[in-house]
DNA sequence: CACGTTTGGTGACCTCGGTCACAGACCTGT
DNA sequence: ACAGGTCTGTGACCGAGGTCACCAAACGTG
């Protein structure tokens, strides 16, 4: 029997198995591709539905007055975007902004199919534990930004990415919520004690063990 | 016909009318009171349900190695502590603190009730809403704290008490995130430009134009 | 290649928030 | 009254992080 291309059904059971019993209104979500860099919500946006991350990944940040930006979470596949969401409940506009990382595939589930699928255990203790994780990770960043250093942040930021990571410094002092100026400065120190090596869009863990130890949180 | 004090089954229907499927299992709800200042969680301790606040408040707040301190919000008659569930549903230790701010009265929904609660519409709305508000909350701290400056987000904290509020500058700066001494430095600044007046424990607002202008975020 | 655009590098300078080490002021119980 | 808390006031000092104003590579496109 030959390969068949995964049907989107499929591809949303194996990643959403909390979606089980909800088979039927799977058939009905369409699969929406879309490149690297689409802006899919904005702050003060009405909130349309609950994204389905199926594949890529979606940046969701909040950016401040004078241009300045900050790295809220990130959306994996198999995920759902709750702030996005969080404005159906409370009635009010969105609070951040969701840009795709990377090429990414995703479904919108209507609100209507979301209260549907809420009447099934197993989606309803799905997306509660999206909605604790989230929390969570919302508070540690709480903490983060209110007690740590930024070279320990940014420590932490270089971590989890593989042995290099392609960004720009921008990017990266975007993800912190600091600016360029700030992470070159940071990065060349690292680069001095020999933690990292830096070359144009890229920069090369050397020395992850005291990487890992920066970044555990020290007070400010 | 005579005044009954109220019983906890028809307070807590009148705080929760989304509970108004759920009458049975309110009447085997046992109602706590605790005096102000009462610990009801600590970071990292295992979560046990869900408290609905019946009367007074309860402050929920992370700290931090050097002892400062950050609230994150207050939970008002009518609503549950969700950081507090958050644990039960991805299966992590609480992340924050709880502690009563006044006497308060307080009712312990357990895990299983809570599942049993979601079975229904308004219950589960109900939830999410809360969820979602947090959500929003927590998203607007972290912007303040990245963002904002102290002067701006003490402004803040002076309005919505009332004309004065009666608290010590350690307190404000628990709130905050910061230490005691800013916290006083600032408020005699806004002393000198006549927009509060200060006494032990005690600051009352003088021109509270000038405190929402103040606060209105400005960059640091 | 020549040109503009992105990205990165750097030093001078500033300021906010934090630390430290005090000293009064006020309150409470005995 | 005095002893011992808890609050508040204050000045010297510091350093992380931010701003500004550049310049210099590296890239990529006609």
């Amino acid at each position: 029997m030959g390969r068949m291309p995964a049907l989107p059904a499929a591809q949303l059971l194996s990643l959403y198995p909390a979606m089980g019993a909800l088979t039927g209104l799977l058939l009905t979500l369409q699969l929406m591709r879309c490149p690297a860099g689409t802006e899919l919500f904005r702050e003060n946006d009405v909130c349309q539905g609950f994204p389905l991350v199926v594949e890529g990944e979606v940046r969701v940040s909040r950016s401040a007055a004078n241009g300045r930006e900050l790295e809220l979470y990130r959306v994996q596949p198999g995920e759902m975007c709750l702030v996005s969401s969080a404005g159906l409940f409370a009635g009010q506009p969105l609070s951040a902004r969701g840009v795709t990382t990377m090429e990414t595939a995703l479904a919108l589930l209507p609100p209507d199919d979301f209260q549907t699928g809420m009447a099934h255990p197993a989606f309803r203790s799905y997306v509660l534990g999206l909605f604790a994780q989230r929390m969570t990770d919302l508070t540690a960043l709480i903490e983060a930004v209110a007690f740590q250093r930024l070279d320990s942040r940014l420590a932490a930021a270089l971590l989890g990415h593989g042995p290099q990571r392609h960004i720009t410094h921008q990017a990266l002092a975007d993800e912190l919520g600091t600016v360029r100026e700030i992470v070159t400065r940071l990065l060349h120190r690292f680069e001095r004690e020999g933690l990292v090596e830096l070359s144009r869009e890229c920069i090369t863990v050397r020395d992850s063990a005291a990487l890992r130890e920066l970044a555990a949180l020290q007070p400010r």
